[in-house]
DNA sequence: CTTAGGG
DNA sequence: CCCTAAG
């Protein structure tokens, strides 16, 4: 491609043994527009260079020199890690003088990761995929997390414009994309994660559990500290391949994006950071923050917007939805168009990135120009008939999901793959397959809008998708929140299992029914899901049961039904529950005489 | 928020 | 299971 300039040299010093790749900047005189292009080395063992393959050449606007340099800086810290060959820093640095802010910036940062972030870096698999370039590089050396920590942050919080990035992507031409990731993993982040990118990022813990908040911080922090380079590298040797296929399916999203427009991809951003968002805070920033952004979401906004209409964010679409939801007029914020927005809106692409989340996409005409905007469905995903609760109904759904999530976390691991989309996305599906009842919205919609949805729980949602929970019972705490990705589905239902039933009749009869609250905090505590409100259900189905089969004895418990069949032993303890319970609690009021009266006199009857 | 009941 | 009224 070009005369290879640069330090290589030193380079082939400074990696003993292993081979490593190498930017150098060589000018191409070729490059109509970008004179300046940097060439991937890599550098073999013996010294010798050999060319980097096109994928791994960058090519970078003039004007984005600077940013080369950043590149190579950010290749100090990398070369640090690895072996700390002074020789080659102090002739990174050099180069780098002039950057002196992104010195700065990684001088801070670096030492302040914590190495701990390797675990978390490991478990992320989407983040990466910007290092593509740098995959042989890194293929040959184990590279301590912290870059990638500081990778997977930055490019959610610089998103908008930062050249670095630009110089620094895969392709340099699609900046957006690494955005575009950076947003997801933040999004994808588990609480703990986000917290440990805190800590990464300010060098001091942090107990907030809050998502947003973490999201928030850590934008600004990064975008504080300027922008750090993302350029570094990937790490995990493990994880290359896939990151390779995922960002071989970013690149394609990417492009397919980019072909629609450059600005697109902007929007898309923003708004899908901000509808996670959405989804976190959803009990109460939903309805509240109409006009509420995200100070990174902000950010990245704002400075795209100065070429480019801004795109609406998610969560003003959402609005928007609502409104015409609810046929309101005002449209005070845009006067552009509610309406047309879910009508006239064509679902322009649907595009499977890493991981498999779906994102959807369309194209909605804002103020003369057309944007790409994430498709977010109007549809009620069940229940078509509910008009008005509709809307209310997600909320709810959200907010219980958001609370079962969050007891489920408390039982469990947070689960390595939970920021895997592909779990996520999953889940619904084996749900619907397993549960025939909710066919009935067979549209195609309802799949994108599941993905959709469950994208958005997702972030709080690691559980193990656990096929239909009933087979195994109580020992197993799975919990599988019943979320799931649709939001206002109705939780899906739940087979009581025997041991459930077991316990429940324990429980009412250690603390006595009623107590339905005590009875799920000291037996139920491993199932988040089964409410007191589940519990007392059950109990009035047992008992209804128990009296039921009562009369006919044997034969009651022979039930043809599919339901379980449950064992005479617990309908009888039932029953026996009942009428005790039925005494006992007038205890307070009545005398014992009476009530042991009653008891008794039941029981004779019985 | 927890219960109790009706749907 | 869901929803809602009551305490």
């Amino acid at each position: 491609m070009g005369t290879v300039v640069g330090t290589v040299d030193d380079c082939r010093e400074m990696f003993e043994g292993s081979s490593q790749t190498r930017i150098t900047p060589f000018s191409s005189t070729n490059q109509i527009e970008n004179p300046v292009a940097y060439k991937l080395v890599r550098v073999a063992g013996d010294g010798r260079l050999v060319p980097a393959t096109d994928e791994e050449i960058l090519e970078v606007n003039e004007t984005d020199m600077h940013i080369a340099s950043d590149a190579c800086q950010t290749l100090q810290p990398y070369t640090d890690q690895v072996k700390s060959p002074l020789e080659y820093n102090e002739e990174m640095l050099q180069k780098v003088e002039q950057e002196e802010r992104l010195d700065n910036v990684h001088g801070s940062q670096i030492p302040s990761t914590p190495p701990d972030t390797n675990i978390q870096c490991s478990n992320e698999n989407i983040l990466f995929e910007e290092d593509q370039v740098h995959h042989e590089a890194l293929l040959q050396e184990p590279v301590p997390c912290n870059i990638n920590q500081s990778n997977k942050i930055e490019p959610c919080s610089n998103a908008e414009d930062s050249p670095e990035e630009t110089a620094l992507s895969p392709a340099a031409q699609k900046p957006d994309f690494s955005r575009v990731r950076g947003e997801i993993c933040l999004d994808n982040l588990p609480i703990k994660a986000l917290q440990e990118t805190f800590r990464a990022t300010f060098g001091r813990e942090t107990t907030v559990k809050d998502k947003t908040w973490l999201k928030r911080r850590i934008a600004m922090g990064l975008i504080n500290s300027c922008d750090v380079p993302t350029t570094n590298l990937t790490i995990k040797d493990n994880k290359l391949v896939g990151k390779q296929e995922k960002s071989n399916d970013l690149t394609d999203v990417v492009s397919k994006d980019m072909g629609d427009e450059g600005g697109a991809t902007n929007s898309k951003d923003a708004p899908s950071s901000t509808g996670h968002v959405n989804g976190h805070s959803n009990a109460s920033g939903h309805g509240l923050s109409s006009h509420h952004y995200c100070p990174s979401e902000d950010y990245s906004s704002e400075q795209r917007a100065a070429k480019r209409v801004r795109k609406p964010t998610r969560r003003y679409i959402e609005e928007l939805s609502e409104t015409d939801e609810k046929q309101q007029n005002d449209k005070t914020m845009i006067p552009s168009k509610d309406p047309r927005l879910s009508e006239k809106s064509e679902v322009r692409s649907i595009s499977v990135s890493s991981g498999k989340r779906v994102t959807v996409t369309r194209m909605v005409s804002l103020a003369g120009s057309e944007i790409e905007v994430p498709y977010v469905s109007h549809v009620r995903r069940s229940r078509p008939r509910e008009n008005i609760m509709a809307l209310m109904e997600c909320h709810n759904s959200c907010l219980e999901d958001k609370a079962s999530a969050g007891e489920s976390n408390l039982n469990l691991r947070l689960s390595p793959s939970q920021l895997n989309s592909e779990v996520v996305n999953q889940d619904p599906m084996v749900k619907s397959a397993s549960r025939p009842v909710q066919k009935e919205f067979a549209t195609s919609h309802k799949n994108h809008e599941e993905h959709i949805l469950s994208e958005v729980d997702q972030d709080m949602e690691p559980e193990h998708i656990d096929s239909s929970g009933n087979s195994s019972d109580e020992n197993n705490n799975n919990d599988m929140p019943i979320i799931q990705g649709g939001a206002l589905r109705r939780k899906h239902h739940r087979a009581w299992t025997l041991s459930e039933v077991t316990k429940l009749v324990d429980g009412v009869s250690k603390y006595g029914a009623g107590k339905w609250s005590e009875i799920k905090k000291l037996s139920f505590s491993s199932q988040s899901y089964r409410t007191s409100v589940d519990l007392k259900d059950k109990w009035r189905n047992l008992l209804k049961a128990s009296f039921a089969q009562s009369p006919s004895n044997s034969m009651g418990s022979l039930k043809k039904h599919g339901s379980m069949h449950i064992p005479m032993q617990i309908l009888v303890r039932v029953r026996e529950l009942a009428e005790k319970q039925a005494l006992v609690p007038p205890v307070s009021k009545a005398t014992g005489d009476s009530n042991r009266k009653e008891k008794e006199t039941r029981s004779d009857f019985l």
